[in-house]
DNA sequence: TTGCAGAATGCAAGCGCTTACATTAGATTT
DNA sequence: AAATCTAATGTAAGCGCTTGCATTCTGCAA
């Protein structure tokens, strides 16, 4: 072994006194190797404290048994859970995850899907179906199997493992409506760049313009989905100047809800009994909060279980995989009440 | 070119009718070759689409401009605005970020150092001072230079950027002793695996003992770091039967003092009036809640900076960085008010 | 025109690994 | 004991890129 320098499978092999194939064999096929080899190579991968190389491996092999994920935010618990059980079974299967995110836009997110494949990713986890034909002609000139992720559309040549985002978010308008609110208050994500924050807000609307003869008004503000951002959106509804003031506030997603609530309850409204407040996603803030809230619950962990099991049979079948919908519900907490 | 296949910088090479060190030179040096050749060459890459691979290119050049960094967890807001920066500053001297999670386990987080060093990272940011030696052994006998964040120790063969979180912990106490508490309850991060945690529980009951004659009582409970977890303890610290109820509430971090704050409410008291709360952190959520929570500011935006640009010296310069110690503030807000 | 320095380019040797194929050793049969 | 088969191991050819060194251009001075 040249000295001062990293070990290389031609030292292990040499201090094994095997050839190099028999210690590629013996760790990464070790049944093919007899167990006194074996347990020779081991040894000597040991006492030269020697780890493969990554490159290498992966130029030879042509696969890396990494996938890569881009999510538009590591910033908060959004896509957190989902991604951990992403990670979990993907690790089961013998397989590395590789984060990257894309700030919630499109050209960052092509950017990235080209940098994780440039570092190998042998699969792709994307989130929304909105992006440029560009990434799917890209992935598709690479033979890179992907999956779509956190929504989902009939009849499309991708792969989606996810849910209706518009039909849930009717559904919580719906059960909105049911408590006899008539005067709506919608605190939407940025829906540029964002279709799952889309989705919602037509959901609702769709749902409003079906339900026009009941004379139910609707003001919508877009925020970026932090706390503060809700609060600030929640304000502006909520505001004397607004025009009628909300009963309800539907908040795209469970952090604008959490921001909304603390905004309302600084201006002095109580939850939900002045005004009600709805989620989406159903992190754990949700039932931290007081009031505990009304959301939509997003099974997150077995979206992240399936789309890994997905992109997993992809790799090693090759057959293109189907697509899976999931159903979010409507978990009914504290936060939503009768319309005062 | 191979039909079918990827092309490669062969490939390139032959579009533009030059040799494939050009490409190479035109691609990783653009100044080291003409104006018209360097066009030629982008050119037959935008044509093919060509995009380089990652192991090819790490195994010839034997770095990666990569850089790995082991944090505990991503699951909350903690590392998040620290991390953001470090990979800005990153990304500005060229660098790519791969981030692995170590769960708050030392076995993973040796693990992920290995993992992410056969992936080819150039340089480490590892979170906290507490490892096997075995970690530094590794790095250092693969001349990788690293960086311990999030902490600071003097007179340290490693390079530190972070700050000392037994005296912030210390002086957040003093200001609530100078409030007129007296009877303490602290909700400490799990102190297993987290030398940050122990440190600012230490910071804490050293300076109580300093205080003893003032008669102050301390009350300690662990909890991991979710909102539910902090709750819980709050519930064990405030509940009749724990003894002398703490009027105040220091808490290991934030997301443990939101935990707090909510259930203290939710068993009703007020809040700071009927009892105190604390912070650790200043994350975004801490401006939110109500009442806005009084907390140690760490400058993470700051560190995570710093870290990077050590980091970066090292590999370029090859000269050992110096260590930088940043000094937190106490953020007063309206959480933490008189004893009642 | 010739010579020459310096810039631009080409050549080719690896980087450390996997794997098809060749070889050898052991077990089994005749 | 020879022949045959199979399992274990070895040989060596790349994988796609970078880079030291050799070669070929330039432009300019002599």
């Amino acid at each position: 072994m040249r000295s001062s320098s990293v070990p290389t499978l031609q030292d292990v092999a040499t201090e094994a006194k095997v050839s190099t194939a028999t210690v590629s064999r013996a760790l990464n096929n070790p049944e093919s190797v007899v167990q006194q080899t074996r347990e020779r190579v081991l040894d000597a991968v040991a006492r030269l404290g020697y780890s493969p190389n990554f490159g290498a491996r992966a130029l030879a092999a042509r696969r890396t048994n990494t996938i890569g994920a881009v999510i538009p935010t590591m910033e908060n618990a959004i896509f957190a859970r989902g991604l951990q059980s992403f990670q979990e079974t993907l690790s089961k299967g013998g397989c590395t995850l590789l984060v990257a995110s894309s700030s919630y836009r499109s050209d960052l997110e092509e950017e990235q899907v080209r940098a994780l494949v440039a570092r190998g990713a042998d699969g792709l986890l994307l989130i929304g179906k909105q992006r440029s034909s560009s990434v799917y002609e890209f992935l598709n000139a690479r033979s890179i199997p992907y999956v779509v992720a956190w929504t989902f559309q009939h009849d499309s040549d991708h792969t989606y493992v996810g849910f209706d985002n518009h039909a849930a978010a009717g559904a919580m308008l719906q059960r909105v409506l049911s408590y006899g609110h008539r005067a709506i208050g919608m605190i939407a994500g940025l829906t540029t760049d964002n279709d799952r924050a889309r989705d919602r807000l037509a959901g609702v609307s769709d749902m409003i313009n079906r339900h026009s003869h009941e004379d139910v008004s609707l003001a919508v503000v877009e925020a970026a989905y932090s706390y503060e951002e809700g609060g600030k959106a929640a304000e502006m509804l909520l505001s004397p100047s607004a025009g009628v003031r909300p009963t309800v506030l539907l908040c795209g997603n469970d952090i604008l809800a959490v921001g909304a609530i603390m905004q309302a309850r600084k201006m002095g409204f109580r939850v939900p009994h002045d005004v009600s407040v709805t989620g989406f996603d159903d992190i754990e803030v949700a039932t931290v909060i007081d009031p505990p809230l009304t959301t939509v619950h997003v099974p997150h962990r077995d979206m992240g279980g399936l789309a890994a099991q997905s992109l997993l049979q992809m790799l090693r079948g090759g057959k293109p995989s189907v697509s899976h919908e999931l159903t979010p519900t409507i978990v009914e907490r504290e936060s939503l009440t009768q319309a005062s």
